[in-house]
DNA sequence: ATGGCCAATATGATTGGA
């Protein structure tokens, strides 16, 4: 079972990229972010051409979420709970059923949350909170779980080429990085840090200054995998390559293979 | 050389991203 997750910066531009990703890596499993179509207009033809069932929960201009599957996907939950007003599409929960047993996966998109000094900050603190009470929550199953997604979180120094110009910002402050661990203290594990010791790799280079020529990147798109998924764990990476790519997403692709036979 | 981008929108300037 590969599972990965890609903040595409809008599925219409993405296309091209995505589907050629889809064919090299053949995972069974994405978590799309930043998809920024509502569902009508989500281009579903081309991912249903290589196998995939594809759930979308979008909106207008901003946000969206969407999971590919080569299984059927069900149960398929498009809300965090914890704030009935919160109409941003950052959220995705479903059940895949395989020969090997069953999985839970969701797609999350965490707010940005800059400027700190203003309710987007205070937007993300909330939003991180209802992300931990769901997880403890779900925890409680004792089933293999796959949190993917952009969390918008650097988790540690290790995870930006120049920590320092990070310090002040709404991905690095003390207090965001205080609540994602709040989450891995729940007893989940961070796929890529557990396949690498880092510094690095990076999943973000900025389109601005020649970041991505400079390598001066983040790791802010994640894997948590539970207990029962972490025990599977075979492998995991970042698709770098594919920032360089002609039309590139600014994220790129993050997976991890599990050995689901018990 | 200390600045450089990209996507969506009843668009030609503004907003959001990170």
């Amino acid at each position: 079972m590969r599972i990965a997750t890609w903040n595409v910066n809008s599925i219409k531009q993405r296309v091209d990229n995505l589907t050629a990703w889809l064919s090299e890596r053949r995972p069974d499993i994405v978590c799309l972010q930043e998809t920024k179509c509502v569902d009508d207009a989500f281009p579903r033809e081309p991912f249903e051409a290589l196998g995939y069932n594809v759930a979308v929960h979008g909106q207008k201009t901003f946000n969206g979420v969407a999971l590919l599957s080569k299984f059927p996907l069900e149960d398929v939950t498009a809300r965090l709970p914890g704030d009935e007003a919160d109409s941003h599409a950052r959220f995705m929960e479903a059940a895949v059923s395989t020969a090997q047993g069953a999985l839970r996966v969701a797609s999350v998109y965490l707010p940005n949350g800059n400027p700190p000094d203003t309710d987007k900050y205070s937007y993300k603190i909330s939003w991180m909170d209802r992300l931990v009470h769901y997880a403890r929550e779900r925890l409680q199953l004792e089933e293999p779980l796959v949190l993917g997604g952009d969390f918008n979180v650097i988790p540690t120094e290790l995870d930006a080429r120049h920590p320092d110009r990070w310090r002040a910002d709404a991905l690095f402050l003390p207090r965001t990085r205080q609540k994602f661990r709040a989450l891995y203290h729940l007893g989940l594990t961070d796929a890529i840090r557990a396949a690498s010791e880092g510094p690095g790799p990076y999943t973000f280079w900025d389109y601005q200054a020649g970041a991505w020529q400079k390598n001066e990147g983040i790791r802010i798109d994640h894997l948590l995998l539970s207990p029962q998924a972490a025990d599977r764990l075979i492998a995991a990476g970042v698709d770098k390559h594919v920032r360089g790519w002609e039309k590139p997403s600014d994220h790129v692709p993050v997976w991890a293979d599990l050995e689901l036979s018990a």
